[in-house]
RNA sequence: GGCGGUGUAGCUCAGUCGGUCAGAGCAUGCGGCUCAUAUCCGCAGUGUCCGGGGUUCAAGUCCCUGCACCGCCA
């Protein structure tokens, strides 16, 4: 029977575009997913996107849409960028599928019914504003940071899962199994977590505060949060409790996550998973963060890292190449253009790129670009370079089911180094101009073929498309899905007389001096800048939910107290008040009578407790801030489109 | 304030069980080769392994402590 395997990545919450951090989780989850199937196994990888809560429905609002159409939207943005970073997901779950509800709303009844959910009121400080709790620590001045006003206290009833009745149990749990967390760091931080004691977790919300969610299978007046909507994609995506996936994959399990959602996946989930009666995963692999330019990504800095902005430049497998050899799993990274630039270089073009071109150049100029066989015995050196293949398959075996991504790579480069260096020693061209060692140069460059062969497929869970690459031009029509580290990653498997094609280089060298050379990150100015805003591409329809109108300004007043703010009265048609941060630039004088552009949809909203029905749209130049008008005055009220 | 992490060559970092651990790549300098993408190969270095103390026959490695930076939590 073959073995299985199952890796997940977290399902990813739908209020930000993919970015490195992302595309790293899923990069590596799917070199997992490579190189098992690559060993034979029956894989099964998944991953997906996270659509409930709050946070959604309110990025929904600021979207103007509704949560629906705003969630299809942005998981549509997912599941189109995996296709393009070659991930080889069999699944993509949507926590709005049927299915995965269903899911959901059966396990929640089986935890209620074996009596870990209990009803409770919980009291706290309260912003009607916000609709939601804050705790002492979140608040300002003792106000509600958004709304600055004081919170109430307010009583809310809620469900709670007896989470700490499980916590002696998963203590013992991670202590009699050792790679339950991993790396041992992120096991220790669990572990001294949990001497402190365990409160019980709520996992509901009313669904008069909260309604995008999943309701509660015995209390339809709730639905239920986060944790309990969000894990469970991990076995409803199987089918649990009795489709035939989930008894194949599920005993084989392990999730991959970033640091930030440790403790959910380390202390929520097998305590859940403990109270359903599903058996526990085998493995929680936790990695660390990038780092760009030595400091936290962030939005507005405009350092958030895009990767399909770095695939466009720097070619998918490079992109991959980079992320796998220079993190450290489990440790934080930096991410820079020089690095990446440098990697690509150095280990990729002149390393890699070359012995691959200098081997078929050779083949191509002494044997007509036909395999040839092994012409001669084999000698040492020929043996010392097949023992480096060998030990580089080994290290592979070895390091990739332990997260040990760059030590496997660096294996495979050592396996490199050492033909770039035995052409060096051996000297193919010398060979060739003696007659007499025909043989020994059909065995040399066979040798040299071979090596290609095997890194090509040693390299294919991480560079699966150079892997392909490299195949095809030696004559190896196989498909991806078809390779076997046992069968294809080993010497001899080539075939004499199979002709091999040179072509173009597999990595361009990319020149440092082209692009425009800053001191930090570089290259990609625009890239940085776009993703500062909404970088969100959309259709015409979603522009046209946008009600833009040209407004005559009748009136304007300072508002008192504020530095800032006017009170306007702006006609479109109709009169409307709009309160403008406009009052450093602009006098009340300066723009009555004028025409301006204005956002006629905003949901209305209060500032400095003057009610505003519109934002008129302005534009700014470093300090400088000027409105935008029509170049000719138009009727009021005409539509901006 | 509490907890955790990190600190190793000019730069970026590996270093598993305490014992070939003083390492790699890049950058620098010199030499060699011509099959190759101005690529490759060889040689050459530079070190307070953050400071201080301890355990040990033996310490980047384990313990204590101080400093710096980072992260998480309250």
């Amino acid at each position: 029977m073959t073995q299985a395997f199952y890796i997940t990545t977290p399902i990813y919450y739908v209020n930000a575009e993919p970015h490195i951090g992302h595309a790293y989780t899923t990069v590596i989850a799917d070199v997992l997913a490579r190189f098992h199937r690559l060993m034979g196994f029956q894989t099964f990888f998944l991953t997906g996107t996270d659509e409930h809560g709050d946070k959604i429905v309110q990025a929904a609002s600021d979207a103007g849409l509704a949560p629906k159409e705003y969630v299809d939207r942005i998981s549509q943005i997912f599941r189109d960028t995996w296709p393009k970073l070659n991930i080889s997901n069999d699944q993509f779950i949507r926590t709005t599928d049927n299915a995965h509800i269903r899911v959901v709303q059966e396990i929640l009844k089986k935890v209620h019914e074996a009596g870990d959910i209990y009803f409770s009121t919980y009291r706290g400080l309260y912003c009607v504003g916000c609709e939601r709790f804050y705790t002492e620590r979140e608040l300002v001045d003792g106000k509600c940071p958004d709304h600055d006003k004081e919170p109430i206290e307010r009583e809310e009833a809620n469900y709670f899962f007896r989470m700490g009745k499980y916590q002696q149990w998963l203590i013992d749990h991670i202590h009699s199994h050792p790679d339950f967390i991993r790396p041992e760091r992120y096991r220790n931080e669990v572990l001294s977590f949990l001497k402190e004691p365990l409160e019980d977790l709520c996992i509901s919300r009313p669904k008069e505060r909260l309604s995008w969610g999943i309701t509660l299978p015995f209390d339809d007046r709730y639905v239920t949060y986060v944790w309990f909507d969000a894990l469970i994609n991990y076995v409803s995506a199987l089918g649990y409790p009795d489709g035939p996936k989930f008894s194949e994959y599920w005993p084989s399990v392990q999730h991959l996550i970033a640091k930030d959602i440790l403790k959910p996946h380390a202390i929520y989930w097998p305590t859940m998973l403990k109270s359903a009666g599903i058996p526990l995963y085998n493995h929680l692999n936790v990695h660390g963060y990038w780092r760009i330019d030595d400091g936290k990504m962030s939005k507005s800095k405009g350092t958030v890292v895009r990767p399909l902005d770095l695939v466009e430049e720097f070619g998918l497998d490079a992109f991959r190449y980079f992320m796998l050899r220079e993190m450290v799993f489990g440790l934080d990274a930096n991410f820079n253009m020089d690095a990446l630039v440098q990697r690509i270089n150095a280990d990729l073009a002149n390393d890699l790129g070359n012995l691959f071109s200098r081997t078929l150049a050779m083949t191509d100029k002494y044997f007509g670009g036909k395999v040839p066989p092994f012409g001669a015995p084999l000698e040492d050196l020929d043996q010392q370079l097949m023992a480096k293949v060998d030990e580089a398959r080994l290290q592979l075996m070895e390091n990739v089911p332990k997260l040990g991504f760059h030590k496997a790579l660096m294996a495979i480069w050592e396996c490199i180094n050492a033909a770039n260096k035995y052409i060096d020693q051996v000297g193919p061209w010398t060979l060739a101009k003696d007659a007499e060692k025909g043989a020994r140069l059909q065995t040399v460059i066979r040798i040299l073929l071979e090596v290609n062969k095997a890194v090509a497929v040693l390299v294919a869970p991480a560079m699966p498309e150079t892997a392909l690459k490299m195949l095809h031009r030696l004559g190896i029509p196989k498909a991806i899905e078809d390779l076997r580290l046992d069968v294809d990653g080993v010497w001899g498997s080539l075939q004499e007389g199979v002709t091999v094609s040179k072509g173009d280089a597999l990595f361009p060298r990319i020149d440092l001096k082209a692009p425009p050379k800053t001191a930090k990150t570089p290259a990609l100015p625009a890239q940085a800048r776009e993703s500062a805003d909404a970088p969100l591409q959309i259709s015409i329809d979603a522009f046209r939910q946008i009600d833009l109108r040209i407004g005559l300004v009748k009136h304007a007043e300072a508002i008192p107290k504020s530095k800032k703010l006017l009170k306007l009265i702006v006609d479109i048609g109709e009169e409307r008040q709009v309160v403008a941060g406009i009052a450093a630039s602009h006098t009340p004088q300066d723009i009555i009578g004028k025409q301006v552009v204005l956002l006629a949809n905003l949901q209305p909203a209060k500032l400095m407790g003057v009610e505003s029905h519109g934002m008129v749209l302005a534009v700014k130049d470093g300090d400088t801030l000027r409105l935008l008008s029509p170049e000719k005055p138009v009727t009021p009220g005409c539509r901006v489109s």
